[in-house]
DNA sequence: CGTTGTGTTGATATTAATCAACAAGTGTGG
DNA sequence: CCACACTTGTTGATTAATATCAACACAACG
């Protein structure tokens, strides 16, 4: 299955040049996305924010007034049970949308896992912004579909695979997702070297799996030469395609 | 959280009374939803299918050319692994939208759980359209951003909840979903009563477990006279409180 | 009246969770 | 500068939840 990916959508005020938050190349814009005059309609009714890892800026429960846009960084979004179980139902960088939902309250929470800056805008103002400007709706509605589709991609990895095959999808759509990112924020790193801002314990919240079945899990690829593990929050894929295939449930 | 959910919208071309598919009420017209001239503009480029239970609409990996909306009976959505495992992602009632992901081919197959009836549309016609009724653009929009909504919540299930807890919240998100039926097409069983018209290993294949582990769950649900099963397609909730509050992970 | 599909129940196996210990890195205060 | 706590990650031993394998009950159907 390949999805027709847009590129992703930064709105984010026209400013002076920014250092990546993601790696630290410094003299580089983050707004150079913004080229569409919607776009900088739209960057006209924000509000810049900038969350410090752990930070959240988006609470479960809390009136739901603001949709925003992830500019710099990464976030976590996760739902959580009364005991403390946690899901992260998926991590949000540069160009994702977050709020767009009809409801009254959120229903996740969002943090920060590098320091993070984020768009905000009121949802009523751009309620009225997008009567004007359908392009900007389909684009959502194009964004909100896509999403839809790599929920139900998640949703057959937390029901049907394994821990393996899990982890073995978690760092090819990672792998894949350094493609994705706007040009100007890639990291710098070897196509086949994943580098995981978050921690053992994000990825096991993410992957339905505990911290000891992820790092156990980590440790056996690597006995098994399809990864290499120099530092814990980089891993090189050795063999992509024999990851490709374990994450496919092939194997 | 409690959403703002939108009344089913079910597109069909106006014709004569039909039976209601989902129970066997007749002379009830299931066209009653339509009352907005977008809709009324939006039937009259369908083409209405009839689907038998086991026959599939959708075909995961088959190209994307059409777009579809739910007008009777019940599909599953589903996506497989090459041996076999699969992963309902959800069941599809009146008023549902499918294919509205922007991407070359289908993610997931849609197979009749009922006898369904569906409208279809070409995508490209469906664009022209939204083009110019950017009432119904906004209007896929809530939908597919409230049903991201619900597919974050089944990813904590999947990833999370125990065998118990994932059978509670589905007889209990089952039991709200009777309240959702446009009006003419609601079941006449008592608000306790829900309703299966699915398999077990349909409910296995949607909360990641085995059929036998369902019908397990089952069994233990009545002994602790939560439920009881006077057939095994219809569940009355005997304490919908306990059941509540089981889903949502106290106890 | 056998056959097939569906659902239930029992015995056993297996995966991943839990409990526990420890190593390495980071920051703090003396 | 170094002890110290604290966080994060890894590894080992054991447990527990659910899957698997197997048998059977029951209804629908030809």
């Amino acid at each position: 299955m390949t999805l027709l990916r847009a590129r992703p959508l930064v709105v984010e005020k026209p400013q002076l040049a920014q250092p990546c938050a993601s790696c630290d190349a410094r003299g580089i814009s983050v707004c150079s996305a913004i080229e569409d005059p919607d776009l900088a309609r739209l960057a006209a009714l924000a509000h810049t924010l900038t969350v410090a890892p752990g930070s959240s800026f988006i609470e479960e429960g809390d009136p739901a007034e603001h949709f925003y846009n992830i500019t710099a960084g990464t976030t976590k979004l996760f739902k959580a049970l009364p005991d403390g179980r946690r899901q992260i139902t998926g991590f949000a960088g540069p160009g994702h949308f977050l709020g767009l939902a009809v409801s009254s309250t959120y229903a996740f929470t969002a943090e920060a896992v590098e320091p993070t800056r984020v768009c905000r805008f009121s949802r009523t103002k751009l309620r009225g912004l997008l009567a004007d400007f359908p392009a900007l709706e389909r684009r959502l509605l194009d964004t909100a579909a896509n999403e839809l589709v790599l929920a139900q991609e998640q949703m057959l990895l937390l029901g049907r695979k394994t821990a393996r095959e899990r982890m073995a999808s978690f760092l090819v759509s990672r792998a894949e997702g350094e493609h994705l990112r706007p040009i100007d924020c890639r990291h710098h790193a070897a196509p086949e070297t994943v580098t995981l801002p978050m921690t053992r314990s994000d990825i096991a919240d993410y992957l339905g799996l505990t911290i000891e079945t992820v790092s156990r899990t980590l440790t056996r690829l690597r006995g098994e030469k399809l990864i290499d593990i120099p530092v814990p929050s980089r891993i090189v894929l050795r063999n992509p395609a024999g990851l490709q295939s374990l994450a496919a449930g092939l194997n």
